[in-house]
DNA sequence: TATGCAATCTACTCATGAGTAGGAAAATTG
DNA sequence: CAATTTTCCTACTCATGAGTAGATTGCATA
């Protein structure tokens, strides 16, 4: 007598008949998936110099399968920046619980923001204008860049406060810091010998260091 | 009787009949007020997202003049991106004659580039991407952008050899400082409170000190 | 005065690419 | 099995924008 209410725990992996769940999961990295796909080609070709046909092309899927998972280009472009963006929320977030000086904490965002610069959806981020946006999506997208600059700048502030970095226009601290931190996001080939973390603890070296040398490390 | 052979030094200046010169004049001012509309529309909207069209109905005139002065599109575009080039290798130029020490040159060359980066033609350097234009041009681009990181490198390696500049990987610090100052072509706003002088020699000044505060300048 | 060149325009062509209509095949559910 | 939903496709429409053809106007020079 076949069991009517079938052992969660038996899970037959080879069957054809997938469950609710794990059809929504399907859809999910299917969806996934194509926003990658978008995300890459983006980085690649640029916004507007990559339609929609090919990033579907690179899937050998239909144009309006795109739209049925991810809604219109705007909406690709919005979903693209704001997972990047997310990213770096979250970074700011793990900081804030870590502990020690204003300068040790910063270092370990600007570690955290560097990384992210150098991944799909960060680069996305830094490669994409406000311009590029429908009015609304942009107003959106510059929300959510200034929050991260506000944490930047309050973490900079801290630091000032209690002397771990030399006093200064935080304003201006924060635009080098985030320019100099952006650019990989242009110039960095994964595909390269440098990983980002190595590119990320140099540059944040040299942020932190600054160009002249130091009383305290004599070269020779 | 009339004169044969007029005045030179008379010259009418109301005269609707202008000289082979003026007229040659007349034409490169031309021809360079296209340009400048293009460069900024390019700015201000993005190089995909500007229409030809719209470049022309800003100057009331009709595309076929824009094609008639500077030819295709891709042309200006390469044209406006030589130009900032162009500028950055003269601002290398000039630097080349100063004297100092390897930090002292390299700080007279920064400040320089990053005023470049903040007007009409540098910001179209920074903010166009390889992948707008074809590949012959993008190919010209590339190599123009290589001599000038070249130049950077090679002045951030002076530095190294005489001591003024602490010991590092020059290829990073070469980025490092570039990205940082080729960042304000995205944000900075002619029109805003900051001049482009007291922005470049602020961060020129961050990235000489570094965030770490110097033992010699104790802040209390 | 005729001929030519310089500077522009109007009015196209043509390709590309966003977005949609409508349908078909599979799976799901009643 | 019938009805419904999910997933995906073919085959459009339609706007935009690059680039061109060919005419026009007027000054310039032989």
């Amino acid at each position: 007598m076949p069991s009517q209410t079938p052992d969660r725990e038996i899970k037959d992996r080879a069957s054809p008949f997938r469950s609710k769940e794990e059809r929504a999961l399907d859809r999910d990295q299917k969806r996934e998936a194509v926003l990658r796909a978008a995300v890459r080609m983006f980085n690649a070709r640029g916004f507007h110099a990559t339609s929609l046909d090919d990033v579907a092309a690179s899937l050998n899927i239909s144009k309006p399968t795109i739209y049925y998972y991810l809604g219109n280009k705007d909406q690709v472009l919005l979903e693209c920046v704001t997972r990047g963006l997310g990213e770096l929320a979250e970074a700011a977030e793990r900081v804030r619980e870590a502990e020690g000086s204003g300068l040790d904490r910063l270092r370990a965002f600007l570690l955290l923001y560097a990384k992210v610069n150098m991944d799909d959806f960060g680069r996305c981020v830094v490669r994409t204008g406000d311009e590029y946006l429908v009015p609304k999506n942009a107003a959106q997208f510059r929300t959510l860049k200034r929050r991260i600059d506000g944490v930047l700048r309050t973490m900079i502030a801290e630091g000032i406060r209690d002397g771990s970095i030399s006093d200064g226009d935080v304003k201006m601290i924060a635009f080098t810091l985030a320019g100099a931190l952006n650019w990989p996001a242009r110039w960095h080939d994964p595909a390269g010998p440098d990983s980002p973390d190595q590119i990320a603890s140099s540059m944040v070296e040299i942020l932190t260091a600054g160009l002249a040398p130091r009383a305290g490390r004599a070269s020779d």
